[in-house]
DNA sequence: CTTGGTTTGTGAAACCTTTCACAAGGGCGG
DNA sequence: CCGCCCTTGTGAAAGGTTTCACAAACCAAG
């Protein structure tokens, strides 16, 4: 039991989380893992190898309690607490995400935005008030904002995650097409919308190649 | 060479143009797997196994011509051509999505919007006319769209990437936070920003945990 | 033309993830 | 209490990806 989880295992252990949830709210007491495994794609012996990592959850024979592995899982993902957020770049994305109300419905509170920009500094996006970059270190101390959101351009994102690691932030979140590295132990997740489209380019021309080639 | 080619691979192509792009424009005429692979956090040996799959295009000693593997690259991942979006829901990532330059920059075209909100249907959201779904079907075939991008609550996610389908679209976009299973060979990536902060929010406890323990 | 320094392309090895398959355990009906 | 059916937890096997390490090739200098 325990080692280094690999990051689609943890993935999927989110998956697994969202089903129950959705069982819960339903009310089901039980469930197999052949059924958790359903909706995320996977197998029911990937779903009990992902749980056999941290400990035994299930009863054999009758499945896992939902409730009880709700719980389990959400301590395992650290969901049992709130996160607080502090974002940095307050254009197209940056105000997309202040107003997506499924975040903070999750346990993810954006607590403070920052911006460069003059004309917004002061003025209020979704309640809240943007600050300058200037006072990135103290509002991050004084909230404890634990999660760093770079919604900025690219040629200063890399900057802005640096900012982001001294001010104290745990962990950062990146929506420039940029490949951060994670220094100092502080992790890093790139949500790169042209690398998707790009991957996606790739799976459609591959699939011309084949169906001309065949034709 | 050339068998199925796996994501990650496809993923680290995208980041080596991206690159290369930037040598390019610098006006760089050769360079090495090693140079290559820094940006992206990849070996050497796997910028060569990499493009190995698809050819040799490199010169032993030398390095690679940046101008070849930039075209060698796009003919590989698509992206000789520009590709045409239809966006479905017109909420904050919809509107965030049409009026982010990056897309059309790296040819992603956002042809025609989708909403079912009577309110925005006939207003224009950055130039362009939002459309009541009911013409799904006959604008995506009139301009030949073949990316359809999901941007709607959850609940209606999957039956609006079915209607994609349906409308012949051949790769989704979804982010919804909803697992959609890529039926009839078109490929779907989700992006869920859920999930990534989630991912990170196991990190971080894991973290605290360890921490905790060797204290 | 030859030599030396450099970098590719690629089998083989190492590593990691997923799938298989089955013993062990639990619940339920009789 | 017994026997049957069901599902977990998990070693072992299979499958996939990354790293290693080196021969082959190229360039430049002499």
């Amino acid at each position: 039991m325990s080692g280094r989880i690999s990051d689609s295992t943890v993935r999927r252990l989110s998956l697994y989380l969202r089903m129950l949830r959705d069982l819960e709210r339903a009310g089901v007491e039980f469930v197999s893992s052949s059924q958790l495994a359903e909706p995320s794609g996977a197998t029911s012996a990937q779903v009990r190898k992902d749980l056999s990592h941290f400990g035994s959850f299930g009863k054999r024979g009758r499945g896992y309690s939902v409730d009880g592995l709700v719980r389990a899982l959400e301590e395992i993902l650290g969901l049992s607490r709130s996160w607080r957020l502090a974002l940095v770049g307050v254009g197209k994305i940056g105000s997309a995400l202040l107003g997506y109300g499924g975040l903070a419905a999750r346990g993810f509170d954006v607590v403070a935005a920052f911006d460069v920009d003059e004309a917004k500094i002061g003025t209020r996006a979704h309640g809240l008030r943007i600050r300058p970059m200037r006072e990135l270190r103290p509002v991050i101390a004084d909230y404890g904002a634990e999660i760093g959101v770079v919604a900025t351009p690219t040629e200063v994102a890399a900057e802005v995650a640096a900012e982001l690691e001294r001010a104290g932030v745990g962990a950062i979140l990146n929506f420039a097409p940029i490949e951060l590295s994670d220094v100092n132990g502080v992790p890093i997740r790139t949500v790169d919308i042209v690398l998707e489209l790009e991957g996606l380019s790739y799976l459609m021309s591959e699939a011309d190649r084949r169906t001309g080639s065949d034709a």
